[in-house]
RNA sequence: GCACGGGUAGCUCAGUUGGUUAGAGCAGCGGUUUGUGGAACCGAAGGUCGACAGUUCGAAUCUGUCCCCGUGUACCA
C-alpha cells in the first residue's frame, strides 16, 4: 500500500465571508426591529426576493465574458446563468415589473436581506452582507426621496446615535451632468473618470484628486492610475463649483425645501457624492458616520459611508416598456453594526442558562423533575450536557458565563431540597425544591 | 488586476551565518480530594514548517513556480 497523504478539508473561510457570533448578531436584531418600527410607522410593505436571480435580470450581462457580470456569483444551471443577487433594488425593479398590474402606485416597501459581492474583501468590506433596503416605486415625487433621508436618520437615532454622529450627503446626479455640460467636457470615458475620481476627495483630499483629474496618480505602493487628461482651467471650475456648497440643481432644492417643512436639518448638500455610475437619474444621497472607527488591531480606520442610495428613474422599465421612476435607500447592516458597537456601550443581556449537574445518570428522572419546573416558568437551564466528573461541569458552567448551578445529588434528594451555587460569588445556599422557582426568580 | 508584506502545533508567535530527534505561551486532554469552576502546580499529547520542483552531504532557513492570507491601490451595476 502507498501511503497517501491525506488531504483534509480546510477549516479556513473563503476571503470575504465571516463567522457571525451572538453578540454581534443580538445587536444587529436590535437594530433590524428597530428598522422594522420605523417602517411600519412610515407605512412601507415587507418583502422578501429570492437570494437567486436569472443573471440577465439582475445587472448587464457581459456577452465577451465566459462567466457572467464578474462581481457577482454565478452557476450555469439547465442551460441558464443564475447569480446570487449583488443589492436588493435590482431584484425589487424585477419584482415590480412581473407584478405590475397587481400593485399598488406607488408602491413603498422595505427588505432585508443577504446580498453577495464576488470582489476583493477589504477591512470591513465583505462578499456577504446583510442589507436593508426601502423604496419608493411609481413616484416623481420628491418628498419621497425626502422622506427616505428622513427615515434614515430616525433608524439610527433609535440605534443610539446623536445627530453629530452621522450626516446624511444629498446630490443629483443633475448637478455634475450641468457642470460637465458648462465645460464642455462630452467624452464619456473623460466624464466616468472624473466623476470616480471626484467620489475620493473625502478619501485622498483634494490635492490627489487633482492629479486624478489631470494626468493621472501614483499610489504609496507604487501602483499608477491613469487620469481623466482634464485641462488645468477645467479642473480648476469644477474645483470651485464643488467648493461653493450651494446647488443649482433644481431637484436638490426642492428636496432641501421639503427637508424643511419636515423640519429636517441633518442634512449637508455635498457635491462630491457620486455613488456609482450607472442606474441612478437624479438625486443621490450617502449617509455618514462622523466619528472614529477603529479595526480590530485598534488602528483607526476610513470608514466610508455605512448606506447610500437615490433616484432610479428608468431601471423598472429595463424590464419592458413600463414606465416607472423610483427612488431607494439602502443601509450595510454589518457595518452599521460594527461602528454602533464602538460607540455605544450595548448592555445587551445573553441568557445563559442554569446547570443541573450530574452526579449520578441513574438519577436522570429526579433531575429532569427539577428541568420541567425551570422551563416550565420560563427560566432558561439545562441538565449538564456533556460527560465527566462535577469538576467538569463546573468548568463548563463557567465557560458559557452560566449564572447559577444545581447541585441535586443524593444528599439533597433526602432533604427535598436543591443546593443553589452563585457562579459570580461562590455564594451556596440551600432551597426546598417547592420554593425553588420563585426563589430563583427572584434573584435573576 | 497591480504593488508591498506574510504562511511554523487548535490560537499567537520564536527559530540565530543552511547542521542531528523543530521551540514557547495560551487553549485542549489527564492529574494534584472521583460532591464544587474562574488561580497555581505536575504530566502526557499535539507539526511531512502553505504546495510542488531545484541547489546542497544536509533545507523551516537559499532559488523558481503556484496556492492562500493581510495591507494599499484600481474596479464595484
Amino acid at each position: 500500500m502507498i501511503k497517501k497523504k491525506k488531504l483534509k478539508p480546510s477549516k479556513e473561510l473563503p476571503s470575504g465571508f465571516e463567522d457571525r457570533q451572538e453578540k454581534v448578531l443580538l445587536i444587529r436584531d436590535f437594530v433590524i426591529s428597530n428598522i422594522k418600527e420605523v417602517m411600519i410607522k412610515y407605512g412601507f410593505q415587507y418583502l422578501e426576493t429570492p437570494s437567486f436571480e436569472y443573471t440577465d435580470s439582475i445587472g448587464k450581462f457581459l456577452p465577451d465574458k465566459d462567466r457572467p457580470g464578474e462581481g457577482v456569483f454565478s452557476f450555469k444551471d439547465d442551460n441558464k446563468w443564475l447569480s446570487l443577487r449583488y443589492d436588493l433594488t435590482a431584484p425589487l425593479a424585477r419584482y415590480v415589473a412581473k407584478n405590475f398590474n397587481e400593485i399598488p402606485k406607488p408602491f413603498k416597501r422595505y427588505q432585508l436581506g443577504t446580498v453577495w459581492r464576488n470582489e476583493k474583501p477589504g477591512p470591513g468590506r465583505y462578499r456577504e452582507f446583510l442589507q436593508f433596503d426601502a423604496d419608493y416605486v411609481g413616484t416623481k415625487n420628491l418628498q419621497a426621496d425626502a422622506e427616505l433621508c428622513i427615515l434614515i436618520s430616525e433608524i439610527l437615532e433609535k440605534c443610539g446615535l446623536d445627530k453629530a454622529d452621522y450626516t446624511v450627503k444629498i446630490s443629483s446626479r443633475k448637478f455634475t451632468d450641468k457642470l460637465f455640460e458648462k465645460l464642455k467636457i462630452k467624452s464619456k470615458y473623460k466624464i466616468s473618470t472624473a466623476l470616480r475620481a471626484l467620489d475620493k476627495i473625502d478619501r485622498l483630499g483634494w490635492e490627489e484628486v487633482r492629479k486624478l483629474l489631470g494626468e493621472g496618480r501614483k499610489d504609496k505602493s507604487g501602483d499608477y492610475t491613469e487620469g481623466a487628461n482634464l485641462k488645468k482651467d477645467q479642473i480648476k471650475l469644477i474645483e470651485n463649483a464643488l467648493d461653493n456648497k450651494m446647488s443649482d440643481s433644481e431637484d436638490v432644492l426642492e428636496i432641501i425645501k421639503i427637508f424643511e417643512a419636515y423640519n429636517f436639518k441633518n442634512y449637508k448638500f455635498d457635491p462630491s457624492v457620486i455613488r456609482g455610475l450607472e442606474y441612478y437619474t437624479g438625486p443621490i444621497f450617502e449617509v455618514n458616520l462622523n466619528f472614529e472607527v477603529k479595526n480590530l488591531k485598534g488602528k483607526t480606520i476610513q470608514f466610508g459611508s455605512i448606506g447610500g442610495g437615490g433616484r432610479y428613474d428608468s431601471l423598472v422599465s429595463n424590464f419592458g416598456n413600463l414606465d416607472c421612476p423610483a427612488t431607494g435607500i439602502s443601509i450595510g447592516l454589518d457595518r452599521l453594526v460594527f461602528a454602533l458597537m464602538q460607540k455605544k456601550d450595548f448592555n445587551i443581556k445573553v441568557v445563559r442558562p442554569l446547570i443541573i449537574c450530574v452526579f449520578d445518570k441513574s438519577k436522570t428522572k429526579e433531575y429532569v423533575e427539577i428541568l420541567n419546573k425551570l422551563r416550565e416558568a420560563d427560566i432558561s437551564s439545562e441538565i449538564y450536557p456533556g460527560e465527566g466528573k462535577l469538576k467538569k461541569q463546573m468548568e463548563y458552567a463557567n465557560k458559557i458565563e452560566s449564572p447559577f448551578v444545581i447541585f441535586y445529588g443524593d444528599d439533597e434528594i433526602k432533604k427535598n431540597e436543591v443546593k443553589l451555587r452563585n457562579l459570580k460569588t461562590g455564594e451556596e445556599s440551600s432551597i426546598k425544591i417547592e420554593n425553588l422557582v420563585d426563589e430563583i426568580k427572584k434573584i435573576i
